[in-house]
DNA sequence: CATTGTCGATTACGGGTGTAAACAACAAAT
DNA sequence: ATTTGTTGTTTACACCCGTAATCGACAATG
């Protein structure tokens, strides 16, 4: 079963699971708390939303539940990625590099860890 | 005033009037309806959102509109491209392209044009 | 035991989105 | 002049989203 679309909401929620899992309803929103000032009953939305469309999974542990990703962080962000390319620059990257170095979204560092990285693909 | 965002379907109606404006709503819904398959109404109900947005003018013909595009196409795609920059990867585009080289996202020609224009971002 | 706190589940509710149908005004055709 | 078609406008409606409040069940505390 493909899985379905996250919101940016989700997304937030689902992020500290990335980093360490599993985690419990309170401690996921103890670490969403300070960026995004939601409420405990906020976050348990967002998690059954996101255990409605298969991104996390949950497990009892007496009477809370213990929730983990599961999908992949890096799919999600290559699938939004490539929606994002597909739509705005008929699935080409270079207009995209190309029109943020017109408005100088990229910075020096950036620019260098691009080249590097393009050229160890190289053969 | 701050133009809202718009939707991707209002996306798919606005596009034919970056490539040529200004057109009336028949225009448009024909020259949409091969990829998307709406009806007309559909597509007036769009152009009616985009103007609400500020994103479309129009100007009265005879009996019927015409439309023109308010917001450029590159702001757009640009504001689009750093909102999912920032989200997915902390702002940085070298991650992005990281990211889709590993997936084999990048054809040969795109990896050179990009190491071109970045070569040419170089004093 | 009875109260109070805490869980997840259910319900809420206004706004956006996709996708139109219905409507009112006017023009074209008969 | 009446019918028919075409315009934009208004209304529809189900689903998603952000943001919770409420509820019923169970646990902890007194």
């Amino acid at each position: 079963m493909a899985v379905e679309r996250i919101s940016e909401s989700e997304y937030a929620v689902i992020t500290p699971l990335w980093e360490e899992s599993p985690l419990t309803a309170v401690e996921i929103a103890d670490r969403v708390a300070d960026a995004q000032g939601w409420t405990l009953q906020t976050v348990k939305t967002l998690l059954s939303r996101l255990v409605n469309k298969g991104a996390v999974a949950f497990e009892a542990q007496g009477r809370r539940y213990l929730y983990r990703p599961l999908i992949e962080r890096d799919d999600h962000a290559v699938a939004e990625s490539r929606r994002l390319i597909d739509r705005l620059f008929a699935g080409k990257v270079s207009p995209l590099v190309a029109h943020l170095a017109e408005r100088d979204v990229l910075s020096k560092e950036d620019i260098a860890a691009i080249e590097a990285l393009l050229k160890d693909l190289r053969p």
